[in-house]
DNA sequence: TTAAACCATGTAATTAATTACATGGTTTAA
DNA sequence: TTAAACCATGTAATTAATTACATGGTTTAA
């Protein structure tokens, strides 16, 4: 008797990214070094075996294309089994909640006194990383929503960037209220 | 030939508690409940391995108690090799950014309109939830940190905390901005 | 006095995820 | 014209992590 599936959230990402349009493995590896990849991360050594899993479960399709000469591409798309699938996923109540892994706050923890030559030097480090990744948050936003047009057309994604920013914008706060100035 | 081993910073965090004191591997699973939680993950089928392995690989040992007639408990402490080992992976930089699993702001990237009947309620769910969430971090921030001299001298635990806390509250923020009222 | 909650330690099976290996085509800028 | 960057798809090996299985002791409150 086959496990119900531990979880297994890569699959819903999958199909919602193909329902926007039909896509290859290598466009949705693509996805996840932007927005997505800012809550949920995966290579593509794991997408290429699950998009044969979800064509296997007939929730997706695929169709071969050829780029120039011989370059091959497989470009899946959802089927009304995985259409299905994907909006159920949406629909049910999401009780768990985010998930964090921040090595930098963990070594932050084992700093005992305020006066630790190395605290110092550590929140300078992370404030270096976070301006940037503002940066390039902002830089995106700019891009990808010029005009209010472009929100209304992808609303879930242009709520998805801004969560983004603020969060890393409250981070750079944070780092700051406790650097030395 | 061994692989270095893959990132793998589970063990730090283990030998960065068994340094503030000798603990149990209950003990330990206990503080990723707290705010170790908040920062990384770890089941107790994950920490007795590891615990077997440091203990191997000769940065930690443990003594063997019994609670009551019967209940054997192992404390486990570090050893110097452990000590330097931990000093020296706080020492080190720590150039990754925070990994982030978050399967409601997923969902809401595949919200395409404002209009969505889904999305209210949606966040609506989520407030509450992170709503809860903020009221235990400043529950627990009151119990650990009752006074100056606490914050002394455990100011890095002192930090995260504050850290999960604010993050809550922006999370909820950010929610309500949305939410219509 | 007894049931629930908690303390305590492990292993087995499975799934998720990363890193490394492997190959080859296309486009772009120096 | 050629090297770098990018496009494109996969598998193998390994490690990380979760869920389930397994067992038993102690404390606390009804």
């Amino acid at each position: 008797m086959a496990a119900i599936g531990q979880r297994n959230r890569l699959q819903y990402i999958i199909l919602g990214l193909l329902n926007q349009r039909p896509q290859t493995g290598y466009d949705l590896t693509k996805a996840f070094e932007n927005e997505i990849g800012e809550f949920w991360q995966a290579k593509h050594s794991q997408i290429y075996p699950m998009l044969k899993r979800l064509e296997a479960a007939g929730e997706i399709t695929h169709e071969d294309t050829v780029t120039g000469e011989k370059l091959a591409k497989k470009q899946y798309s959802l089927t009304p089994a995985g259409h299905e699938k994907l909006v159920a996923w949406v629909t049910e109540p999401s009780p768990e909640l985010t998930a964090i892994k921040d090595e930098f706050i963990l070594k932050l923890y084992f700093i005992k006194s305020i006066a630790d030559p190395r605290l110092q030097p550590m929140l300078q480090e992370q404030a270096g990383l976070h301006r940037a990744q503002l940066a390039h948050l902002r830089q995106r936003q700019t891009t990808v929503f010029p005009n209010q047009a472009a929100i209304d057309q992808a609303y879930g994604h242009y709520l998805i960037l801004d969560h983004a920013i603020e969060r890393e914008e409250h981070y750079v706060d944070w780092l700051e209220k406790y650097l030395a100035h």
